[in-house]
Order: structure tokens, then sequence, then C-alpha cells
DNA sequence: TTCGATGCAAATAGTTTGCATTCTA
DNA sequence: TAGAATGCAAACTATTTGCATCGAA
């Protein structure tokens, strides 16, 4: 129903996704699975977007950088994909997960006052996690639930302030 | 705001819902609120239970050990006693959010194999969140989402036991 | 020419909202 | 007795599932 998109200039323009669409390829033979349009273009989505990205998103095209597709069968290929390894979720706060390619870890931190989100590469907050296990045995990441709390700005900022809101 | 607090038992059958009735009821005035039978449930409920507990839990009676109620009504409450201060939600993985008093604030430790849950009051991790403002800026609490990783069992179980599941 | 994957619709889980009725202050 | 709160139903958001059809290998 919707095939003639999807072929174009795949290699000329997502010089990523051509690295991934192959590393893809191979983890769906090595499992018996089919490399489909739609799966493609779900891969595409998460190689396109700057950061994790809701399921309804990549549904959405991506604000017409992506053709649009089936909500449940981007559900569906998200689940294929994250059991292959090559996709994984997080969660941002409350509301949608967000998919994102596995790679180079991030942590996110939620500012819960204005809402910033800043992150940074997993292994700066080593010594955290040293602390905590440490403290109880646990091997804990910060990676998959947001760490919550005043970024920078909201911290420093007076009594008054911050009971506005 | 928050007055009276942890008064031992005072009355002979809801000793904790006694002192939190109190306080939930003052709290209530103050804010034109009315402490209705309703209301006065969830409070229960919330007092009752061990731990953090979820909204359909409440409703549903915790198991007989109080009258069932309406789960809109719950969730009406239970952002209304949140908003007044008397009670907080929790995550403590996917799914429904879980809601306790306010108080002791602890945090939640939860096993990505095994699913087993620990806790531990915040203080005891104050190092870590140190650790992550130095690095980040950001003040951040670990009390909202869980913090997920392997438990000590699981992180010390060889890579045969680990790909079993 | 299979059977894995799709697309649509319907189901499910968690939570919120509309509204006529009830009950607290 | 005014209007806050209830209880029921319906809406909503996020996600999953059933199923007939389609298409990649």
């Amino acid at each position: 129903m919707t095939p003639a998109h999807l072929h174009p200039q795949a290699h000329a323009h997502s010089p990523r996704l051509a690295t991934s669409a192959d590393a893809a390829a191979a983890a769906m033979r090595a499992h018996g699975l089919r490399l489909s349009a739609a799966r493609r273009l779900v891969l595409e989505a998460i190689y396109t977007a700057e950061g994790p990205v809701k399921a309804d998103e990549i549904a959405g095209g991506l604000d017409g950088r992506l053709p649009r597709s089936d909500l449940a069968s981007v559900y569906r290929n998200l689940e294929t994909l994250e059991r292959l390894g090559l996709v994984r979720h997080v969660h941002l706060g409350h509301g949608p997960g967000r998919y994102e390619r596995v790679g180079p870890r991030r942590d996110y931190l939620v500012c819960e006052r204005c809402q910033s989100i800043a992150s940074l590469p997993c292994e700066q907050l080593e010594a955290a996690r040293r602390a905590i296990v440490q403290v109880t045995g646990f091997s804990v990441r910060f990676d998959h639930f947001p760490l919550t709390g005043l970024c920078p700005g909201c911290s420093g900022s007076s009594e008054v302030d911050r009971a506005s809101r």
C-alpha cells in the first residue's frame, strides 16, 4: 500500500542508517526475521531523531521527515528491535516511553520545576553508582528512569521564586 | 503548614490514622475542603498499608481490611491529598503509581532480573546525590522513580545463570 | 509459496473528566 | 442550604492483541 517511498537513496542521505540497517539486517537474518519496509522505517526514525522518540512520533513520520506508519506496527517493531538489542527505551518522566538506538548510553536529568532536560554520558556518574553499590549492594543504572530534581538554575533560586509554583 | 505529625497511638483502633486524620482535618479546613467519608477512607488506606499502594488496591479495600470505594474518587482524593502535602506517589517500575504517606522518605531499588525490591532511608544515599550535583549541578532525588539495576544476588551470579533469563 | 509481518480494529491498563446526586460544613 | 465531593459512566492516553491480508525470502 505504501511501497514506493521507502527505497530511494538510503545510502546517500542516511549514512548512519546504512550502517545500522546492515547491522539490523544481520540481526534479522540471525533470528529468522524479515527486514520489512515498516521495520526499516522504525529503524530509520530511531536513527534520524536527535534523541529518544515516542512511538507516536515515529508513526507520525517525525514531522514529515519520514512517511507515516501504523502505530501498532511501530510498537510491535520497537519491541522486536529491543529484543534484538538494536533499540532500547527510556522514560523521561511521566507519559509515554521514548525509544533510542542502542549505543553510547546517556543519563537524563529532568528538572521538576522548569522541566528542562539535561543528559550526559553514563560514565560521568560512575562515582555516584559506586557510592550506591557500596551502601546497598545493588549495581544500579541511571539510564532507564530519569534522575529528577532541580536544575542548577532552579535549585539556586530564592524561596519566593520556589513558592511561586 | 504540616503541624501535628507523628504522635503515637491516640486511640485504640487506628492509632496512626487518628493522628493523620487530625492533621488531615486541619489541612482540609485550612483549605476550605471537606473531610468526607471517602477522603477519610483513602487516608486510612494509606496509613494502613505497609508500603506504597496502588489506587485500585485502595479502591478494592486492601483485601477486605477496609470497605471498597470508587476508583475515580480514590484518584481524585489522592490528587487532593498530594496537593495538600499529606500524600505523595512514587513509581516502582512500569505499571501503576503507588501512593504513600508523606513522612520519612525512602528510596527504592528494584532488581531488573529477579524483580526484588529493597528500600532504605534517603539519607543513606546522600553521598551519591552529592556526587551527582558535583558533576551535573542538578540536586537530584532518588525517591520518585526507582533506582533499577541488579540486586546483590543477581549481580553476583554467573553468565550462565544470567543468560537463562 | 510459505509463514512472518502488516494494518486496521478492538481490547486492555491506568488515569481523568462530565454530570446529576449526595452530604458536609 | 450552598456548593464541595461522590459515584457512575464515558473519555482519554499509552500500549497490546486478534485477525484477515500482504509480501519478503
